[in-house]
DNA sequence: CATCCGTGGCC
DNA sequence: TGGCCAAGGAT
């Protein structure tokens, strides 16, 4: 390996600006001899996926604070985690991430598998987690391929193919420059690098440390990779939600199918919008609260009809139950609609009404 | 290989 | 304002 390569370099870079993240070990403490523990990384790298690190750091800081290792995570109640979970979106993760840690825990002792194979076979983790587990980890030699990756070696290759199509030539580049050694501080190095200087936008290819062999800066078409085939346009889908709030506090809540859109999560009633069309959950004086809720998935733009009304006790409901609510609970788009109802909701308060 | 699955920030 | 983007995985 001479001593220019790409892989010494960025490792080079990354010794001096390297972010501090909850938890990531720094190449100072790793040159030191500290080791990552297996469980903080991969709990980050599940939060991580899709997800930018601003994000992440407040869950993460929960989660470990709440459940210190694999064994006590492996013990929490769905429901906690779920409503631990509310906010931060692709809700699959957290129910993948209750399995693999009872996986885990119950079949491996509590330690995670080191190879990439192992790890793969586990819930909620692919190919790329599986790498970066083994590699940050684990000190393998595994390539970590993930969207920087992906960006830093469409530019500095020039690949023109457009992805996902060109997937696999930039696995193989990534792959070409994985060192041997202190593989796991490289593929943080690249990412770092990614998200920092080789930005999806304005590129900061004047502090690259990649930038005098960087086929893409020298052609002058660094910013306009990696190309990608067009996305189809997000439909609009309409629907109501049904917010009825009983005398003594409780809410009418129902907790939504393991699977699907918000899958797992907890809800308001709603119809028309997620395949269901189920009408009320109860007859009532149903109100608009006159604030429609608009939010925006992966797939489609909803726009959400709030409908509101208070009701007394003994109100028997055909689906879902009255409950007590924790609004941070919610997964946003039940919390907006929750938002959208307080002023329903104020201007209905009993004692306001006498 | 295509589709489904959240959310917040950015320009 | 709206489309794009972020440390992807499951089906």
């Amino acid at each position: 390996m001479c001593e220019d390569a790409v892989s010494q370099r960025l490792l080079a870079w990354y010794d001096i600006n390297a972010r501090k993240l909850a938890w990531r070990v720094g190449p100072d403490a790793w040159r030191a001899g500290q080791r990552a523990d297996p469980y903080a990384v991969w709990m980050s790298e599940i939060m991580l996926q899709q997800t930018t690190v601003a994000a992440v750091d407040k869950y993460f800081r929960r989660f470990t604070t709440l459940w210190p290792d694999v064994h006590a995570l492996a013990s929490a109640k769905d429901a906690d985690v779920m409503g631990e979970w509310a906010g931060l979106g692709y809700y699959a993760r957290a129910r993948n991430l209750l399995k693999c840690a009872r996986v885990v825990s119950g079949e491996w002792g509590g330690v995670f598998p080191g190879t990439r194979a192992g790890l793969q076979a586990l819930p909620g983790i692919g190919p790329y987690t599986a790498a970066a587990i083994s590699a940050i980890a684990y000190d393998r030699p595994e390539t970590v391929v993930d969207g920087n990756v992906e960006r830093v070696m469409a530019r500095h290759f020039a690949v023109q193919t457009p992805l996902p199509k060109a997937k696999k030539d930039l696995t193989d580049l990534a792959g070409a420059e994985t060192p041997e050694h202190r593989p796991g501080c490289y593929a943080q190095a690249v990412m770092d690098l990614g998200a920092t200087i080789c930005t999806p936008r304005n590129p900061a290819c004047g502090i690259c440390p990649l930038s005098k062999t960087c086929l893409g800066r020298a052609r002058g078409i660094a910013a306009e990779l990696p190309r990608k085939t067009p996305k189809k346009p997000k439909p609009t889908r309409r629907g109501i939600a049904y917010l009825a709030r009983r005398d003594d506090g409780a809410w009418l809540l129902e907790d939504r199918p393991a699977r699907g859109l918000l899958g797992g999560m907890l809800g308001w009633p709603t119809e028309g919008w997620d395949g269901t069309d189920d009408g009320a959950p109860m007859p009532a004086n149903w109100q608009d609260v006159g604030v429609e809720v608009t939010h925006t998935f992966t797939h489609f733009h909803l726009r959400l009809q709030v409908l509101a009304t208070q009701v007394p006790q003994g109100a028997n409901p055909a689906r879902g139950n009255f409950r007590a609510l924790r609004p941070a609970d919610l997964p946003t788009l039940m919390r907006k609609a929750f938002d959208a109802s307080q002023r329903y909701f104020d201007q209905s308060e009993p004692d306001t009404l006498g």
